[in-house]
DNA sequence: ATGCCCTATGATATAGGA
């Protein structure tokens, strides 16, 4: 089972790229962040014609979110229980499903934009949110095997950016940020850390500043699970290739190969 | 020293991205 998880900015604008990179990785699952477009303008039927499945939440021009899947999609859940508001309307940012009896959310979590900002509040409570799902629905279904995957919008540790110097006062890689993801693995979620196909381990590389090209990357799309999950990863890549050439998302895919 | 890009939108500027 290959599960993945790629921010594609705008579904529309990547359709052609995400067509050939589901043909050529053959992911059995993907979860998809910042659709750019509402549900109901997804490409449906292009995906259809590839064997997936898809369930989105989008409501326009910002965010939305999708979970992609060849074996099965069922009990889909859109938005966090606790999920809280950012200026009066709760955000597609989340989603998750059942699939082959795998517990998958695809998450976009909150920029924060500066840390003296509203947004970065928001971003700290959103986390919470996303914490309270997991303990609910672990607890709920002990022996099966979860995962959250996508934009964590947080750097793990200062390795996971070019030059943790440029990072001064700036989000995602605060420690209030880098705390909520100890609050997850004080459940019991367990990250997976991808090899990197060339050196670099990053996921995002900004079009601004020609990041990609001078190698000024960041690790923010991350892969948590259960034990149950984790125990049977067989591996785990961040697919640099995919950032290449006009017409990149800023961001990479991440896939994970799990024998349950 | 700064910006350089890319996206969608009631567009010919703007907001947002991280």
């Amino acid at each position: 089972m290959r599960i993945a998880t790629w921010n594609v900015n705008s579904i529309g604008a990547r359709l052609p790229r995400v067509l050939e990179w589901l043909e050529v990785a053959q992911p059995d699952v993907l979860a998809v962040q910042e659709l750019k477009c509402a549900e109901t303008a997804v490409p449906v039927e292009e995906f259809a014609a590839l064997g997936y499945e898809i369930a989105a939440l989008g409501d326009g021009r910002w965010n939305g979110v999708a979970l992609l899947s060849r074996v099965g999609l069922e009990d889909v859940t859109r938005n966090l229980p606790t999920q809280p508001e950012f200026e009066g309307s709760i955000e597609p940012r989340a989603i998750g499903a059942t699939c082959s009896g795998i517990r998958v959310w695809s998450v976009y979590v909150p920029n924060g934009r500066e840390v003296d900002h509203a947004h970065y509040t928001y971003k700290l409570q959103w986390y919470d949110a996303l914490r309270d799902m997991a303990v609910a629905e672990m607890a709920a279904n002990p022996d099966q095997a979860f995962t959250i995957i996508g934009d964590y919008n947080i750097a793990p540790t200062d390795a996971d950016v070019w030059d943790i110097s440029a990072f001064a006062n700036s989000t995602h890689v605060t420690e209030p940020e880098r705390a909520k993801l100890r609050d997850l693995e004080a459940i019991g979620l367990i990250e997976v850390i991808p090899r990197a196909l060339k050196g670099e381990p990053y996921t995002f590389w900004d079009y601004r500043d020609l990041g990609f090209q001078k190698g000024k990357g960041m690790r923010i799309d991350l892969i948590y699970g259960n034990a149950r999950l984790t125990d049977c990863v067989t591996g785990a890549y961040v697919d640099r290739e995919a950032r290449k050439g006009k017409g990149a998302s800023d961001h990479a895919p991440v896939v994970i190969d799990i024998s349950l």
